[in-house]
DNA sequence: GTCTATAAGGAGATAGAC
DNA sequence: GTCTATCTCCTTATAGAC
């Protein structure tokens, strides 16, 4: 009863380069690690992927296509549900962050996906920047109208800048938790993921509705 | 008239090690391209440093202390300032965000440091953590009191989680300049670095004064 | 302190048998 | 599709002359 699990050994090279580059980043991994972790032969690699640079990719769009999918899932069911009413911008940005922040609920998978993801924004080289923006403009592009719709009185460009500056909240949380806990010494864990997710949310949300200095009046 | 310039080869060293780092990353460089860019023999890195490793260290050491000594600089003049009154969360953040941004400002050196100190949070070996502890810990611990200060309505976990969010959002912004400019279709551009820097104050100052979520009311 | 020369090994990629 | 064997290149590091 076979329905083709579209090879197994290319699954388990995916399976494998993911959780070597999510722990050692791209550059410092060798494929000889990857195929060791994967149990196939050195060869298969090429013969699958054709060479390093195109596995990345893979293991990439593999990656972060389900996430950003489930995004845009999650913002039209919430357009669906306020379709009159105002878009709550706290709402809206739950949508951005849950989908990547709850990767890291199912433990192992989990953990080594949020790593990754946070390699992506880090260790960008030229390449893997075209590739970012390929597999976010949409989402770009959907989540920065949904907002102008939640938040009239701030600017297009503000938001823009606002919502950059979340990614790379969100990109530092899932790239770097041993560093907030050993700041916090203990007290703040990065791997309770609700309350992340629920900080970061609420930060996010009050930097995104921060009043547009076009006065000078601002206030704490 | 020589007072002694510390070694003329270590520094040229240092600086092109600062140069390729930021570039290429750290494991990517090789020490083959930082003797050639400073025009030194090979094994002189090995004879002033000892290993890749340790001039890492080095040039991350002499990149990010003048830094933090700013900071505290800055907090501290802001702290004469306001004596008595209470602290301006917006100001304290400004503080921590303008020396790092400043650095931008000197074209050529500037853009580097800039690349090369988001580079040093997001390609996080265990080692470089250490390092980042290390280089970071009293600065965090004295804004963590400054901004305790500044919004005593909000907790100091809360006050944690928000300047790490703060810093992943400032260094996402140096270390990414493009990913911005391309999203925004050009309308935002990372290198204005007085827009930046106000935009990222705000924000972040906005998010750290999120009301914290004690009961369930929250509003946009 | 600075150099040359080289050691010793790891990297990505490939040819060709099975 | 999978394997072995190997090619070629580049890496860090060091030994030892000057």
């Amino acid at each position: 009863m076979s329905v083709v699990v579209a090879s197994d050994t290319k699954e388990a090279i995916l399976d494998a380069a993911e959780a070597v580059f999510a722990e050692m980043g791209f550059a410092r991994a060798s494929i000889r690690q990857i195929v060791a972790a994967a149990g196939v032969n050195l060869a298969a690699i090429h013969y699958h992927f054709g060479s390093k640079d195109a596995l990345i990719e893979a293991v990439f769009t593999r990656c972060i296509g389900p996430i950003n999918a489930r995004r845009l899932e999650l913002l039209e069911a919430l357009e669906a549900e306020h379709a009159k009413g105002p878009l709550p911008v706290a709402a809206v940005m739950e949508a951005f962050l849950e989908p990547m922040q709850e990767m890291r609920e199912s433990k192992a998978k989990g953990a080594r996906m949020a790593r990754l993801y946070g390699r992506l924004v880090g260790e960008s080289t030229e390449a893997l920047h075209r590739m970012l923006s390929r597999q976010f403009g949409n989402v770009v592009k959907r989540f920065s109208a949904a907002l102008k719709r939640s938040l009239p009185a701030v600017s297009e460009d503000d938001l823009m800048w606002r919502f950059y500056f979340t990614v790379g909240a969100a990109a530092h949380l899932m790239m770097d938790p041993p560093g907030l806990k050993k700041l916090s010494r203990g007290r703040c864990d990065p791997d309770e993921v609700d309350v992340a997710l629920q900080q970061l949310v609420r930060f996010a949300s009050a930097g995104m509705a921060a009043p547009s200095g076009d006065g000078k009046g601002e206030r704490t």
